[in-house]
DNA sequence: TAGTTGACGGCCG
DNA sequence: CCGGCCGCCAACT
């Protein structure tokens, strides 16, 4: 099923992978589908991860400053603080907490 | 068809 | 130090 939005289906198996109780960034996504700079890209391809499948940990995305920019579009405004701190990242004020340590670099293997 | 927007990032002034 | 502008790719109006 190769089609043109491949960098969009690329964007999910990378979020995909990001393990449980990580985060990541935006730019960090981009770049690593090969869109460096696109950042805006990967919020594209978040906005459609609500009918993805399997489901994408978008909570997990953050901005490159730790701040959960996305949280609004999520079922509800504090969705994405909970899902993050029930896998061990805390957030507050909708900044992650030592987020530099909880950062992880994706792959696309 | 063309213009604008969008869960961003980096560079320049 | 702070603010503003442009650039990335795709989708929506």
């Amino acid at each position: 099923m190769k089609k043109s939005s491949d960098a969009y289906e690329r964007i999910y198996a990378l979020v995909r992978n990001i393990p449980e109780g990580k985060v990541c960034t935006y730019g960090d996504i981009a770049e690593a589908i090969g869109s460096k700079g696109g950042a805006r890209l990967v919020g594209w391809a978040m906005n459609g991860s609500h009918n993805a499948n399997p489901p994408v940990p978008a909570h997990r995305v953050v901005n490159r400053l730790g701040q959960l920019s996305g949280k609004h579009h999520f079922p509800t405004p504090t969705a994405m603080q909970e899902l993050l701190e029930a896998e061990g990242v805390k957030v507050k004020d909708d900044q992650i907490l030592d987020f530099a340590s909880h950062r992880w670099k994706p792959t696309l293997s």
